[in-house]
DNA sequence: CAGTTGTTTTGAGTCAATCAAAACAGCAGA
DNA sequence: TCTGCTGTTTTGATTGACTCAAAACAACTG
């Protein structure tokens, strides 16, 4: 079980959190490492192939408790599932192609918290600011300006890895 | 029709956004002025009251048509149903509470265009930048400072009013 | 190595939203 | 004013993403 991989850190940081060590629970931090901003359902897909006994129940419940411990994050981009990453805890945020769905990290624009003051928050506290960014990633572009007619989108809620 | 209330605009506003004037349309425009960032489910009930023999998916159908059209628009907040308000066309934010859900309108922070120019972006041509706020509201913030202890959140997902 | 507690499996159910066909109603032209 | 075309709404079914709950199971503690 280490003789080929990355493992033990994973394990590490798995019990740092307060965790129990679990087979679903390396796999599918390792696929969280590999394919960052994955869906449940992907991660389940790819953890699946070599683990077979894994459940998607398992797939969320191994999710929440690594958000709940603070070792992955969600992200909700609106007209998606769910996406999950291990970066965390430094405020970046995310760009999302239109076309095709796939995400990308941004770091923080100005400073390290922009934005994180509105004009007027109208009594709020504010505590965190989420920012989202939308466009076209750089094949999405080419595709488009290339056959600007053949809208031949790739499948657009289905999560593309972020290449 | 112009004796009692604001009428007549909305009216003019479906037809100038190319759409067929229809009593659903009108009782969810008019709706939607009074409770912005509402859920379908609750334009729905609301606009029932009124309108009894309007359908879920009625009204469903006239904010797809709204939206495409331009004259309302949809927000998703993350591990809420969408929301939607008639203020479109001005890139404004919101800022929403972690306890209780009400959502507010945010103006941009910097300039026009906050944060439209992420430090990198992977070569993404952006056209978008959201941003969501997340805090405390005024009413929460009062509860939670009060009495810690006794979480007693109000309905969480429930969108309440934007007062 | 046995117990306890936390995980995972299995199975059912919920919520938000979408799809499709048929009934219906605006609105433009006769 | 009436007729029809086209776009809307109703009715009813279905999907996708996620949650809940009970029972089987497996990590870590002692």
């Amino acid at each position: 079980m280490r003789a080929d991989e990355p493992p033990r850190t994973l394990a590490d940081s798995i019990r740092a959190a307060g965790l129990k060590v679990t087979a679903p629970r390396l796999a599918v931090l390792r696929v969280l490492d590999q394919a960052p901003h994955s869906t449940a359902e992907r991660l389940f897909a790819t953890v699946r192939a070599e683990l077979p006994s894994t459940s998607l129940q398992a797939v969320y419940g191994v999710l929440a408790a690594f958000t709940a411990a603070g070792i992955a994050q969600k992200i909700e981009p609106a007209g998606s599932p769910a996406l999950f990453e291990r970066r965390v805890g430094d405020n970046h945020h995310h760009i999302v192609c239109t076309r095709c769905s796939a995400v990308h990290d941004v770091d923080c624009a100005v400073g390290q918290a922009p934005c994180l003051t509105p004009a007027h928050a109208s009594g709020f506290a504010v505590h965190t600011a989420e920012v989202t960014y939308w466009g076209l990633c750089p094949d999405c572009q080419a595709a488009t300006s290339a056959s600007p007619s053949l809208l031949s989108a790739p499948a657009p809620l289905s999560n593309k890895g972020a290449r």
